[in-house]
DNA sequence: GCAAAAACAGCATAATACTGCACTTTTCAG
DNA sequence: CTGAAAAGTGCAGTATTATGCTGTTTTTGC
């Protein structure tokens, strides 16, 4: 339920209502799925004070409603990362908790980071330590709402058009500011990460987006669950050649690395 | 008991009249609906004094009016469809939607508009029918997130350091963006405004980013409740001269409004 | 495969919605 | 001013909806 920390004063409000009609209960749920891209049942339920079974209804209408997609245990948003993705990764949470605490420890005082979008990242804005000192850029809204908690880390949003499907800016307005920065790492959330071909994705702007952010920073560092590895989209970010290093919830020797070995990848 | 309960929630005024005419009741509920986003038939009826079945009969007229939506149980408002951000811990969130909804009448489909940071902005995002056809720019993160879920929106955020106290961007990267603009309106929030002095802030990066959303637009809007009237801050933004349209939740001819007549300030 | 979690189906209950009708008030032509 | 038509209101009975609960089936992770 830490999950829902940072949001805990909406929700207190929330519940002076004595009664909450069905409609608002909707509008609420929507508003935490776009909000964290991924809602479980159980919490909804707690949270909203009615039965799984009730939240449940509410989310088979939404979706039907085409406001967002059911999944087994909950619901993510329409056209984030999971879209395309086999829906049991939205119980992947803790994994990508464990990635976030390895990238943690690659991250030094002082440092200039930026972040790309996805849930990994998320996981790693929320997980920053208070007191360690940094300068973020991002240009994703949940991130970057995350990130302003932090005490001693300095927020840069990247602008321009936000796309609503991702929640994030894309766009030549974003590129161009990306140009202009050179940072020490680069978290590049992905969806696919394949051993010959690399990072790819299914949206053509992200990609865009992408490109620009590797090419402004030092250093590449790709957070991605054991499911992405050997996937591929559409469309080409990078080369295998151009990430540095390759965070999975694996052990490093873990035999589902095996294929990025030898690959001048650094595997954590 | 449960009488003043409910009193207490919804402000009621029009019970000098022992008896309401049925137009009353219908302008009465849109107000609350209009103030509070949703309404439950049974507080109606206790308000009003009339049967469940009475409000009820209201409602759906007001609904084949196409004023409110009617739902099982209330109503809610046509703009519903919104993250649903804690309304008691904002200061005078009632004046602020009055507000809200005027600066609505002066949108029209096409326009290019600029919100600054600040509730009353952040009401008027939520409230922005579904229908309308816009592009907003704003450095503004929770006011970005309230407007994704327009359909017909565009959104383009002004990057930048993101200033952890008001949660909006400043500095030069978003002063910068702004010279590249020139939109048609702009919704300028603000903390004081003087009939001598003009728009006053606290906060020096904030009055920069101000001055600049002035220079990035034909016309200027200044939201503002009653109580920010005649107020004056540390720095200067503008004179009273580049105002052009002064939203309170007054009436036009209110007493309080005289020293900001005779200034070539649209009073609304 | 197994155990646990989640989804589903069906049922009971309470709240809300609708319908028709009787009664009152308003409107308005003569 | 008057009386009839029209509009407005409340009530009773019935229909529909919303919700939680129980027991069963399906999915999931190991």
């Amino acid at each position: 339920m830490q999950y829902y920390a940072v949001f805990a004063k909406y929700n207190l409000v929330l519940f002076n209502f004595d009664f909450m009609l069905k409609e608002e209960r909707k509008q609420f749920i929507l508003n935490e799925v776009r909000i964290h891209s991924r809602v479980l049942l159980t919490d909804l339920a707690s949270l909203l004070k009615v039965s799984v079974d009730t939240v449940r209804r509410d989310i088979k209408e939404l979706d039907k409603e085409n406001k967002l997609k059911k999944v087994h245990g909950g619901a993510v948003s329409l056209g984030f990362d999971y879209y395309h993705i086999p829906s049991h990764q939205v119980y992947s949470i803790e994994k990508k908790a464990a990635i976030a605490e390895k990238a943690i420890h690659l991250l030094k005082d002082g440092q200039v980071i930026l972040l790309s979008g996805g849930t990994t990242n998320l996981e790693l804005a929320k997980r920053l330590p208070h007191k360690l000192h940094l300068t973020c850029f991002t240009p994703s809204l949940s991130i970057a709402i995350q990130l302003l908690s932090k005490k001693n880390v300095e927020v840069i949003f990247i602008g321009g058009r936000v796309s609503k499907d991702s929640q994030i800016t894309v766009g030549g307005s974003a590129i161009n500011m990306l140009s202009e920065i050179k940072v020490d790492l680069c978290f590049l959330g992905t969806n696919s990460i394949h051993p010959r071909d690399g990072l790819t994705e299914f949206d053509w702007e992200i990609v865009q987006l992408k490109k620009a952010m590797i090419h402004s920073s030092k250093k590449i560092i790709s957070p991605s669950i054991s499911e992405k590895l050997g996937s591929l989209q559409r469309y080409k970010i990078c080369g295998p050649e151009e990430i540095d290093i390759l965070i999975t919830e694996l052990e490093p020797w873990d035999s589902k690395l095996e294929p990025f070995k030898n690959l001048n990848i650094q595997l954590l």
